[in-house]
DNA sequence: TCAAAAGTGTTCTTGATACACCCATGC
DNA sequence: GCATGGGTGTATCAAGAACACTTTTGA
């Protein structure tokens, strides 16, 4: 019954497919949220990815599903781990290498404005409502990002080019899910030494202007 | 001129082999050490590994092929990262998962015990002496396992069950290559209460003997 | 008694934590 | 003038680094 005709690629032994998925992240009223799709079948919100092609990096693809499904390229990008159990996928054997994926407020996409049904969730959302193995992906994503931002200094790649201390402290809070000490936070980000002063302040605030730094070597 | 006819696993799209490669590695002579194959085609060394079968986790292949390339079993063994540059095997295009594994020397096969031209070889070998991208997967491996042993106790995975607080700080010494301050050493990995004292003592040396202690939780 | 590795404590420096008030602006 | 978030310093504590000598055994 199947056209196998079609299928025209054939191997000797049987191969795997091969995808990526990108848990992308970003900043959305001081929460960590994560991009997901809904998938039409079963309701299910999904990580977004898809398949490898034959002469393509993993890194390449990564690449070219962010900017297909979230409208994004120039972000922090990283591979994360990769997902292989033989039934995670029921309808083929399907390997993924997932990558992880800090998009700015003012870069990431509006959800849902192209036609597919995409939106920002909390990081925290519940099993069930995830497909295939997509909760362990999510929740190996955030131990990493949260594991990372304790030796590196991956914060402000949830910000815009141009941000406040403040605003890189409540991203901190936002992904450590906890309240941070402001004259501490301060001197420990000030003597990283990753960030620099632009010498410029923010404008028509109703309380005092906030200095605004970049991230170092912009 | 192809036997198409023994191709028979077919699909619409081409799928990528997938394979796991692990980098094992040991402490021989107080020296970080990787178990390397000496390939017939072309002379070259190459980290053991192999395809996924299409029925297999990616952690159970990797386990597989630890014991069949070097006769160990329940070892540490973790994922490390995933290479697939699309021309990083001449022959086909392989994504590899790279596992690393930490073997104690009592473990660890002899080289050579098989009839393979395996053997130990020094972490720093010449990029020029591995195949494909290997060189590569063998740094990346190298760097993660120096990582690890500042914020975790993966050390004494390199050690017989039964150890001297010296041997442990030879594996770290091999490790990060640098020599270590033996009071602060041992201050450190005896309050981090990871290895517990077995109350016994090395025999028949020719000096002060020395207090053996195990991995906690055996 | 000598060689060879085992074992041990204190001082100093550095980084992390805890904590409270004044400042600049828009309304 | 008041509400709002911006911005600053010091004292304490804990962890890491530097450093030298005595102990126990076999030969």
């Amino acid at each position: 019954m199947a056209l196998s005709s079609k299928k025209k690629y054939c191997y000797e032994y049987p191969h795997p497919a091969v995808t990526v998925d990108i848990v992308i992240f970003t900043i959305i009223d001081g929460k960590l949220k994560v991009l997901l799709i809904e998938r039409s079948d079963n309701g299910k919100l999904a990580i977004p990815g898809g398949f490898v092609e034959i002469n393509e990096d993993l890194d390449t693809a990564a690449k070219r599903e962010l900017a297909e499904e979230a409208g994004v390229k120039d972000v922090f990008l990283e591979q994360l781990y990769t997902f292989g159990a033989p039934d995670r996928d029921p309808r083929e054997r399907i390997i993924t290498v997932a990558y992880y994926s800090l998009v700015s407020p003012d870069k990431a996409i509006q959800a849902g404005s192209d036609a597919k049904a995409v939106g920002w969730y909390d990081v925290d959302i519940e099993e069930k409502k995830l497909a295939f193995d997509h909760y362990y992906i999510l929740k190996c994503a955030v131990d990493r990002i949260r594991g990372k931002l304790e030796y590196t200094t991956i914060g402000f790649e949830l910000l815009p080019e141009n941000f406040t201390l403040h605003q890189l402290q409540e991203v901190y809070e936002a992904i450590l899910d906890e309240k941070l000490d402001t004259r501490n936070f301060r001197k420990k980000v000030l003597q990283q030494k990753c960030i620099v002063p632009i010498h410029k302040v923010t404008a028509n605030v109703a309380h005092r202007p906030a200095k605004l730094y970049a991230k170092k070597g912009n």
